[in-house]
DNA sequence: GCCAACGTTGGC
DNA sequence: GCCAACGTTGGC
């Protein structure tokens, strides 16, 4: 299946902060088309979680527990924010030059793309980070 | 701290 | 509706 991504710097919002606090608001999305990506996501599906800034790398997978809903620190109700849940945190970090570096990645949004905040993940690209990763499940 | 890429704003 | 100026993000 496919998937998401979402970007954040440790400092704000780290990894850790998720699975320590069980489940997340993930809001402050001031971004078209980052909201746009916000609004297609479906309970369940799964998110790669990436630390910008400081990482630079994606550590774990979170899922969508709660669909697009007006984003509660905004004053315009266009914005919208989601929940996630942490699901998985991955064995091996994949760094932003190990998915540089694989021709397999190498149009992903997150490359392509740097300043989206939230973007989709293709499936051959999500089974090609897995693997980077040293994921051992079939998922 | 710098710079490139991109989005937004505002004057015309 | 165009485009220059400016702000923000994010990698290095």
């Amino acid at each position: 299946m496919s998937g998401w991504l979402v970007k954040s710097e440790p400092f704000v919002y780290a990894w850790d902060q998720l699975v320590k606090d069980g489940k997340t608001c993930w809001d402050g999305v001031r971004n078209y088309q980052a909201r746009n990506y916000l609004l297609q996501m479906r309970k369940g599906d799964e998110v790669f979680f990436y630390h910008s800034n400081e990482g630079l790398s994606i550590v774990g997978i979170a899922r969508v527990c709660r669909e697009a809903y007006p984003d509660p620190g905004a004053d315009d109700p266009r914005w919208v924010a989601v929940d996630l849940i942490p699901w998985r945190t991955l064995p091996r970090p994949v760094s932003l030059s190990q998915m540089k570096a694989d021709p397999r990645l190498k149009d992903m949004a997150l490359l392509r793309q740097s300043r989206l905040s939230v973007s989709p993940v293709r499936e051959a690209e999500w089974k090609a980070i897995l693997e980077l990763a040293g994921w051992q499940e079939n998922v």
